[in-house]
DNA sequence: AATTATCTTGCAAAAAATTCCAAAATATTC
DNA sequence: GAATATTTTGGAATTTTTTGCAAGATAATT
């Protein structure tokens, strides 16, 4: 095993034990309490851990709800399936904003090239137009959040309340009959941005996000056109916002997963 | 299998496997350990990945996600030495503004975690520095112009209008004693608002670029603070901007090209 | 303050990287 | 197409880095 892999792994066991002791650690990586004890003090200076008298623990607490990984199997399917739904609502040339966050960028997948104008603060999306010629993709400025490739701030902000589009796709934290809410504060403002902008607004939510409220309102139900979810949304809330005057647009399941 | 093939297929590897040891490439690939020993090194300075002790790590493990890299090669050592003879230049705790180009991507890629606030319009450098969670990186907006990944347009150029840096690092098409000049017309505004929102101008410019004229104006030699080159730029040229008062920085030889 | 556990430092062995060199492969010239 | 120059490759010698151990230093506990 490489040095370097050794590092990733005490880094990924933290990661899911949230402290450990050094004899744990030397025990699980193979290797001596001394060449651990050095992992530690490089990777303390790295800044992703903190170091502690018999062990360590990690710095950085996974925001689950904010971890941006395409990659991630978790709901996989169903994001997906509700990318491939979402994208055949949105007609030829228009214009489109795209927010920030996995199930949107599932859209973006499968959007093509239909339409000719993109915005969006979102690095991955932009990076999946970037290299069709036909599109013309806007990025707003801002500061980069590092592990997600999002742009946020005033800036962002900014950009967003100046423009104009058809259609906006949008992700949030949670749905409740009450309205949508999304966990973080940085993203609120530039949500609320993008909603004034785009005269039509569709969020994509798996069934994971309904009923759940996380901390800051984001908007109530009569600003929403439509949603767009997976069959395996609760039946009950479905109809609650039909009856509410909200489209809700199941995707189909798919053919095996 | 030609050498470029090999290397391709070490790339896609790590692609896949994120770090391998020395051992499994050369099984991989079929070489040597020798060989892969030195497809890493010309792999590393071309900044896709990076070396470790026993292997080797791909530098961007989210590539599906924001997969913005350089791949011009050309002129790559030299422009590897001037990036690194610029990086030592840029003091700690300064605030830096980065150009799009190549060369400005190498003086990127050696100033590590220096520079703590990085101002660019280069989806490149900002990749580079968005994994590293020390470094604020702000992304001025834009339009996405393909093939350079570079923002560009009115919404980039009032952005960098309205910050303040201590240094810019920029690039050009051409420089001679009459001034700088660059090809892209798009850029050329963009440029301009970046000298006149930074402290010190430092233009990075390998030894081709001496004595040669593009169409459009930039600036005069007045404007800027010091010029990195290597060291096969012209002596009369070098010597001729020292006499106008700019710092011209010769970048040593690499130790064996 | 004494005791115990944990950490740092110095050192030798081991692993890996670099450098150097000759053979093989490739390109260039005549 | 043969002869020569250039580049590339693989391996050996040398240098550098890393690792594990032991001894002394430091911190926590009672």
């Amino acid at each position: 095993m490489t040095a370097e892999e050794r590092k990733h792994r005490i880094e990924a066991y933290l990661q899911r034990v949230e402290f450990a002791s050094l004899e744990e650690l030397a025990q699980h990586v193979e290797a001596s309490a001394s060449t651990v004890r050095r992992d530690l003090t490089t990777l303390e200076a790295a800044g992703n851990l903190r170091r502690t008298h018999g062990g360590a623990r990690i710095i950085a607490p996974k925001t689950d709800e904010f971890a941006f990984t395409a990659r991630d199997t978790h709901q996989l399917s169903e994001k997906e399936l509700i990318g491939k739904a979402c994208a055949e609502l949105i007609g030829g040339n228009q214009s489109v904003i795209f927010d920030a966050g996995t199930t949107v960028y599932h859209v973006a997948r499968h959007l093509g090239e239909k339409a000719p104008h993109i915005v969006t603060n979102s690095l991955p999306v932009a990076n999946l137009f970037a290299s069709a010629n036909k599109v013309e993709v806007i990025l707003a400025g801002g500061v980069i959040y590092p592990r997600l490739g999002v742009l946020v701030g005033p800036m962002t902000v900014e950009a967003f309340s100046k423009m104009r589009a058809d259609v906006a796709i949008m992700s949030a934290g949670g749905i409740t009959l009450e309205g949508i809410t999304n966990s973080h504060a940085l993203l609120i403002d530039i949500q609320r941005a993008m909603l004034k902008s785009a005269q039509k607004i569709i969020f994509c939510l798996d069934h994971t996000k309904f009923g759940r409220q996380s901390v800051s309102q984001l908007c109530g139900l009569d600003m929403i056109d439509a949603i767009v979810t997976d069959h395996r949304a609760p039946h009950e809330l479905v109809h609650g916002l039909r009856e509410r005057g909200v489209e809700v647009i199941l995707a189909p399941p798919g053919p095996a997963v």
